[in-house]
RNA sequence: GCCCCGUUCGUCUAGUCUGGUCUAGGACGCAAGAUUUUCAUUCUUGAAAUCAGGGGUUCAAAUCCCCUACGGGGUACCA
């Protein structure tokens, strides 16, 4: 079949998208331009009591950030508008055809009515189902007159439209990740096709639109498998059976510890997002982190998320978007549930971050030094990033790993001078201090050159006086960093420049030589 | 409860369709060593899965079949 390829993402407006959604995004998105096809987006808001207002909006402004793009949809447009379900009007219609042909039946039971039933079962330790086997003894057009039904109708009474499965017959249906399903109609419930409310559910609004919509592959959650029997089922009562999506079902992202699917929670309690964006609760002003203004690098959260359950077969994992739309396949995705790695989507970071040029990080790095009250220059802050940049997963990492290239240490690690700064330091950095001025003067104006010396200096003056490597150099670092971290001295030396180096270790003499 | 889906190193996974080349490969993490005067990086090496358990089929099973256990999902006038 040369079917062109249409697949869609169909998110519900109720808050921020989950980032299973965005997987779920992802993997669509990919197959669609794997094939040259459309990617759409279509909401459906058809749960009005659920809307979450800004929900749209997040949904779309995350997949801008991800660099997911639509073809057609809310906010694009295109020549199947409306994409808001809420906009749609057609769905009572396709109900009503369906009651024209046997397919589907009103029932005026009460949700009270449902509820109570629910709740008489239960105390027989049985689960009351909407079915073939109950419907006989409900409130419906099955057991009610014709008359009846249209004097009911007639005054406005309210009711829904529910699908009338068949007695025993075995539902198949072809799962390209799963293969050959099977489900028998008998266990199935009727399904509400069609609200009290005046709006579809679910079942009907999606197959109706991805009919009309002409999609050609439904590619979704795995919690969608359950009812993909009715989906079927609805296609063939419709008679469109020729144009039916072909089904994928995703694995589900599971929580990192413990057991079941990935919340909402869960993120900010395990300490990640499980957002793209940043979300604030309009209700319960409750702040849900978000990737994006976690540090995370967009190309990094894609790449991380297309490896979640699926792989390409070789042992490359490092992939651009165009790398991953050219050898993406539904036939790799796996079966089962992957539970989300914190420490992996870090190490996807920090390889993004990396490829980062130095002037791009400087310039976001700038920002972040403006906001501590640190001004400083684009060609310093150029320098910082590329002797410190490799040691960073995230930008936010940077300040960790450069601060002393902006401040002189208040305080000296304490473990650092106990291990070092002992015997007669104090001494030893007092020589080593008179000496450094005398190489500051000699190469006034020029760091590098005082930076190439004074290590010179060191070693030699380490050799003659037979001195231990070491602990000399730890307490040079201590003096300049306050720790005992950080890049090449020399590197350190050069970029502070002489004044600050000298004051830095004049001060941590007066500071540390009662200590010992 | 019932229905559906799944189960390979701690985690993500390759291998399963088309049994033998799997003494099960890679990545993250972990450990050790090297490099670095320090920390980090980088490099090298290593530990780590009796392929959930049991039973078949077969000359041969991680791979095919059955059962059990465990995990996940569904079971709304939510999506």
């Amino acid at each position: 079949m040369d079917r062109r390829i249409r697949v869609r993402f169909a998110p519900s407006p109720t808050g921020p998208l989950h980032i299973g959604g965005v997987r779920t995004a992802l993997y669509n998105y990919l197959f669609a331009k794997k094939h040259g096809g459309d990617f759409i987006l279509r909401i459906e808001d058809t749960d009005r009591t659920r809307f979450v207002e800004g929900a749209e909006e997040y949904i779309i402004e995350s997949f801008k950030w991800l660099g997911i793009k639509f073809d057609e949809g809310v906010g694009i447009g295109g020549r199947y508008e409306p994409y808001r379900q809420s906009e749609r009007t057609m769905y009572k219609d396709y109900a009503l055809q369906l009651i024209d042909k046997g397919w589907a039946y009103y029932a005026f039971d009460t949700p009270e009515e449902l509820d109570n039933l629910r709740k008489e079962y239960e105390t027989l330790k049985k689960n009351f189902q909407y079915d073939c086997n109950t419907r006989d003894n409900l409130r419906n057009s099955i057991t009610m007159s014709a008359e009846e039904v249209d004097e009911r109708l007639k005054n406005g009474e309210p009711y829904v439209i529910r699908f009338k499965f068949p007695k025993n017959a075995d539902i198949h249906l072809t799962d390209l990740i799963r293969g050959e399903v099977k489900m028998n109609s008998s266990l199935l419930d009727d399904k509400v096709l069609f609200k009290s409310d005046g709006l579809p559910t679910y079942h009907l609004a999606n197959v109706v639109d991805d009919y009309l919509m002409d999609i050609s592959h439904v590619i979704r959650g795995e919690e969608w498998l359950p009812s993909c029997p009715l989906h079927v089922s609805l296609y063939r009562a419709f008679g469109w059976e020729e144009r039916m999506p072909q089904f994928a079902h995703l694995p589900l992202l599971l929580k990192p510890e413990g057991n079941g699917k990935l919340s909402k929670r869960d993120g900010d309690r395990l300490g990640f997002p499980v957002f793209p964006l940043l979300w604030r609760d309009k209700k319960t002003g409750e702040i849900s982190s978000g990737y994006r203004e976690s540090g995370y690098l967009p190309q990094a959260v894609v790449n991380m998320l297309a490896l979640l359950g699926w792989n390409p077969g070789t042992e490359q994992e490092l992939f651009s978007m165009n790398e991953l739309i050219d050898v993406f396949s539904l036939e790799r995705i796996s079966k089962h549930g992957a539970k989300f790695d914190l420490v992996k989507a870090k190490w996807f970071n920090h390889q993004y971050f990396q490829q980062l040029s130095n002037e791009e990080i400087a310039t976001d790095y700038l920002e972040i030094l403006k906001q501590k009250g640190i001004n400083s220059t684009m060609e310093y802050t150029k320098e910082v990033v590329s002797l410190v940049k490799e040691r960073c997963d995230f930008l936010s990492d940077m300040w960790g790993n450069s601060y002393y290239f902006y401040q002189s240490p208040e305080n000296y690690d304490e473990k650092v001078v106990k291990k070092r700064w002992k015997d007669n330091m104090t001494e030893v950095m007092s020589q080593i201090l008179e000496q450094m001025q005398n190489i500051a003067i000699a190469n006034e104006g020029n760091n590098t050159a005082f930076a190439h010396s004074t290590e010179e200096f060191l070693l030699n003056y380490i050799g003659e006086n037979q001195l231990n490597m070491g602990q000399v150099m730890n307490c040079v670092r201590l003096a300049l960093v306050g720790e005992g971290k950080g890049v090449n001295l020399a590197d350190i030396m050069r970029l502070i420049g002489s004044k600050t180096t000298l004051s830095r270790i004049e001060r941590s003499i007066t500071v540390l030589e009662n200590e010992v």
